[in-house]
DNA sequence: CTAAATTGGTTGCCATTGCAACTATTAGCT
DNA sequence: AGCTAATAGTTGCAATGGCAACCAATTTAG
């Protein structure tokens, strides 16, 4: 008989932040391949388009709340995006430090067509579920997400 | 009225992918401040010393499946282990190429320091739960988990 | 009104990531 | 045996990430 009892092990494959860790990386690098072969855009990159889509006319310190994008990150995404003509940016008339960004006629092409294949991928990953399974995943991960900021510091 | 129909936008925030990598991020954060304050262990290096404290005696290879870290990073990860002294590293006999790695002495002792730690992050984590759902999510997370990867080409 | 603090955004720098090319060893074929 | 393919692991390199320092504009406090 071992002398360990069984809690002195780690089961990784057994362990939440492992598991959804290795989830979501499956699941998002499914998405990522999809944009980067179709568009050339990453993922940080769409997510930019993405709110933009929803919310045009916003600052880059906006897009940063929405999307948890850290700003030097963001800072240079934006530039590349840029670059690319796919959004545009003015500064905003009352606050010279404050930016104001917004998809591009071109941009705008590009988020009519990523939106749809998006959908389309989230129907057909949520497909092995039932309604109500779909409902009850995604309220767990409201509160999961909800509880794991309250352990925050 | 607007011209859109509402399947042209996409509401990021309730984007499934992009659910599980918020959610993902914000639980592996956390632990990672853990692991990084007490131990000055990355979450790469704890998997690889997770799985080693699991199976002693496994190949670098053997690792990168079971924890699904990619082989160069593995690689650089287990250069940084030994030079901490972490682990222990042999060569097959039957096998030249193949590494047959453990955790050292010391690698066993931070490995026993941090297991409770984890089980007890786990543990604050899932609080947030009744056992009924606890039960519910995992299962949910391995059946998305299962379909994803019958997705991939 | 002015000095200090705050805010929005950019940049420098270093660590991490990940593909691809490479070396060394072993396995498979004929 | 001898040649080719496959496997284990390392390394080069370019892209990405993220902290911290920084600049400029704005707000706040005295």
């Amino acid at each position: 008989m071992s002398s360990e009892n069984n809690d002195s092990i780690l089961k990784l494959e057994r362990f939440l932040p492992y598991r959804l860790s290795i989830l979501s990386n499956k699941v998002s690098s499914l998405v990522a391949d999809i944009y980067k072969d179709k568009f050339a855009i990453s993922i940080t990159e769409w997510r930019i388009m993405a709110v933009l889509g929803e919310y045009p006319d916003i600052s880059a310190d906006e897009i940063s709340a929405k999307t948890q994008i850290e700003k030097s990150i963001l800072s240079r995404s934006v530039s590349k995006l840029l670059k690319r003509k796919l959004i545009e940016r003015d500064m905003a008339e009352d606050d010279k430090r404050r930016s104001v960004i917004r998809l591009s006629t071109t941009g705008k092409s590009v988020y009519d067509e990523i939106v749809p294949l998006s959908y389309e991928y989230e129907r057909a990953l949520l497909k092995c579920f039932t309604k109500e399974e779909q409902a009850q995943f995604s309220a767990l991960i409201d509160q999961l997400y909800e509880h794991a900021s309250s352990l925050q510091i």
